[in-house]
This record gives structure tokens, sequence and C-alpha cells, in this order.
DNA sequence: ATAAGTACACACATAAATGTATGTAGTATC
DNA sequence: GATACTACATACATTTATGTGTGTACTTAT
């Protein structure tokens, strides 16, 4: 991931996977829940960190500073003491939403709890 | 990624985000790019290199072996000489299609020459 | 006076991902 | 007899990702 300037596009017979460029842009450890929640609304820096403890604070800007980055969200300072930022999807980052509801769907579905790897289609049959 | 077992679901608030665990499975590096090739059928290990040449050996073992044990894909091995190792999706594998394609079809018209950061949605009004 | 809240930055350390180089077995080809 | 082919394994090195701990500026609450 976020190779890109590197990586991406060099492969020859493949040329720029598509697949491969849209998990560059969403497929961070965090970029996917972030976004999740961004689809029901803005978010600021803290709600994030109470939504989702276990992201630590470097991480979390770092996330968000590359999806801005990318121009799938927007980060809206506001000029205050304390501080207050918002962040939201753009109308670019908007388009992602239905590639973000069908992993949501698919992780719902096929999640089991971690170490049973008796995979199986639930009941299709 | 690959952290399932220390990181998954530890997320009080956030119980096991659905959208995590799906980029779990398809999050790797090459593992979307695998996968989309394997829509259009079975393949072998050096086709998956010609397709692909930027990917290493050593990172095509990895990652064909761990979507294998996500039963993602099958590994079938002819005992012959020279070997010989066909790869082909699950059934399980299968329902991940979808959103295979949608982030193909993202990826097709979003992705632009790596470093133009003049994102724009295209011609959309 | 002290503490808490906000949204970070920064230096440093560790963990995870990925790459490089080499070896392997058995047959077929030159 | 040397080389190529297949699908890797293995040891080692490096790069990238992530975590930890600290500090900051200003204000409000205690």
């Amino acid at each position: 991931m976020r190779n890109r300037k590197v990586g991406y596009g060099e492969c020859p017979n493949d040329l720029g996977c598509p697949v491969e460029y849209t998990l560059d842009v969403i497929g961070g450890k965090w970029k996917g829940v972030l976004l999740y929640h961004l689809i029901e609304g803005t978010k600021r820096f803290n709600e994030f960190r109470r939504i989702c403890p276990a992201i630590t604070q470097r991480m979390l800007t770092l996330q968000l500073r590359e999806l801005e980055e990318d121009g799938v969200i927007h980060r809206e300072v506001y000029h205050q003491v304390p501080p207050k930022v918002e962040y939201s999807l753009t109308e670019f980052g908007r388009t992602l939403v239905p590639i973000i509801l069908l992993m949501r769907d698919w992780g719902e579905v096929y999640k089991k709890r971690p170490g049973s790897s008796d995979r199986q289609l639930p009941s299709t049959k």
C-alpha cells in the first residue's frame, strides 16, 4: 500500500490493475472503517477515537491525512479554542460508498469468530 | 492486515467492523489482483508471474497461501514432473466477485496518472 | 493552582510486510 | 554435461506500517 509513486503502474503486462488502484485508496488498516463511519455523516477527531478506541491518535491522523490527500475526505478546520476539526466525505469520496457498503455486507455475512477455520457458505443448499 | 488473531474484534465500541474484516481478507498488496485474474478462470503459478511480473515469487506464494487459508481459493496439486499446480476460486471465494468487480470498475474510472492530484469527478454535470 | 479537553506534532521503537538471493528435484532438451 | 522448466522453500536484508510516549496552546471547569 501507499507506494503509488514507485510501484503503481509499473507492472508491464497488467498495466495499472484497477483493483489494485482501488485498494491503494481504501486498503489501509483503518481507512475502510473510517470511511464506513463517515457515510452516516460528519465526524470529529475525538468522535472517531470514541467509536474505535483501538486506533491510536497517530494512526488516526495519518490515515485521515492520506484520505484527504487522495481527495476522498474533506477536513474542515474551525479556528477556535479548543480546536475543532470536522471530517466528511467529498463528492469524490461518496463514489466509494457502494464499495464500502458491499464490503460491509460481505463482512457481516461471512465473519466468524477468529480461529474457526471451518469456513462455509451459510446454508445455501 | 493479517493480525486477525490479535487485533481483530478487540475494538469494544465498534465490535468487529465488517468492513475491516473484509479488507483483512482481500486487502493484501496483491490479493485483489490475484482474485481479479482468477475470476476469468483457473490459473497456474507461472501464469500469474507472467500476468504480473512485478510480484515476486515469494510474495506470490505467500499471498496465494493466505487466500487458501481463508478458504477463498483452491490449490490443486498435480503430482507430475515438472510439477503443476492450479489455483481457482472456491465457492466461498466467488462470493467476493461482486466486490472485486466493483473495485475494478471504480479503479478504471478514477485512476489517473500517479502524481496528478487534480482529482475530479469525470464530467458529471 | 490544577486538571481536563481539543487536535494534533514529533522523536523514537517495534512489528509486519515485502524484497533478494540462492537452493531443490526430477525430467527433458541442446 | 550443461541448461531449462516447475513451483516452490529458506535465510537474510530492507522497507513500510504501526505503536508509544511526550509535548503544545489555549480555554474552561474545579
